[in-house]
DNA sequence: ACTAACCGTAAGTGGTGGCTTACGAAGCTG
DNA sequence: CAGCTTCGTAAGCCACCACTTACGGTTAGT
C-alpha cells in the first residue's frame, strides 16, 4: 500500500485520477511515460485498493477509491496514538529505570 | 515520504521505533538484517522526518516523530475531500457532458 | 592511555521494479 | 465484415536500491 504510493510516477497518476476519473490513454497523453507503463501502474494501484476501474466502450475509466485511503488513515492514527502513549509514559516517569 | 515507508524492512523498523525508542544495535539484534542496514534505513526515515535521533553516550536513541505523520495525514485528507467533491459533482449531473 | 562498545559511512554486489517495444484481445463504426 | 481505437499482457533491458563486509571515529570504562 505504501509501496504503491511510493513511486513518484504512480503517485502522480493517483493524484490525477483522484482529481477526476480518466481513461488510460488520457493519462498517458499527459505523462512522460508510455501507455503500457500507465496500465501497469494502474494495476498496482488497483491491487492496493486505491483505485477502481470500469468499462466504458473500448475504454476503461479509472477512478479513485476512497475506501483505500481509510486503511492508510487508520494505520497513521494507530501510530499517532502510540506516540502519544510513549510520550506520556516518558513524561510521567522522568528518570526511572533507564533501559539497559 | 511514502517511499520511506514503502520498504517492508523500513516500515518494520519504524513500527518498532514508534512502539518504544530504541538504539541501533537493539533494533538490529531483533531484525534479520545487519546493523549497518538498520543505520541506513534510519537515515532515510530521519530524512523523511518520520523519526528523530539523540545521542546517549556511545549509543544513539531513535524515536518516532509525530510531526511526520501529520504531513501524511494532511495529504490523505486532501484527497479524501477531493474524492467527495468528485462524487458529489457526478451525482448532481447524472448524464450531462460526457467527456470527450 | 588503552581497550572495548557503539555507531556512521564507503565500496561493492545481487535482485527487484519501472520502462519500452511488440503482440493479441475486445469493442464501436463504416 | 473489415478497420480503427483502446487497452492489457509478455518479454526484455537497465537503473536503482537494499544488503553485506570493511573501515574509521567517538565515547565510556578501567
Amino acid at each position: 500500500m505504501f509501496a504503491a504510493l511510493g513511486d513518484p510516477t504512480r503517485r502522480e497518476i493517483f493524484e490525477r485520477v483522484a482529481a477526476r476519473p480518466q481513461s488510460v490513454g488520457e493519462l498517458a497523453g499527459d505523462l512522460p511515460v508510455s501507455r503500457p507503463a500507465v496500465s501497469q501502474h494502474l494495476r498496482v494501484l488497483k491491487d492496493a485498493g486505491l483505485v477502481s476501474d470500469g468499462a466504458a466502450g473500448t475504454r476503461r475509466i479509472y477512478r479513485m477509491n476512497p475506501q483505500g485511503l481509510d486503511h492508510l488513515s487508520a494505520y497513521l492514527n494507530h501510530f499517532w496514538n502510540e506516540s502519544l502513549a510513549v510520550f506520556k509514559a516518558a513524561a510521567e516517569q522522568p528518570t526511572k529505570e533507564r533501559r539497559k
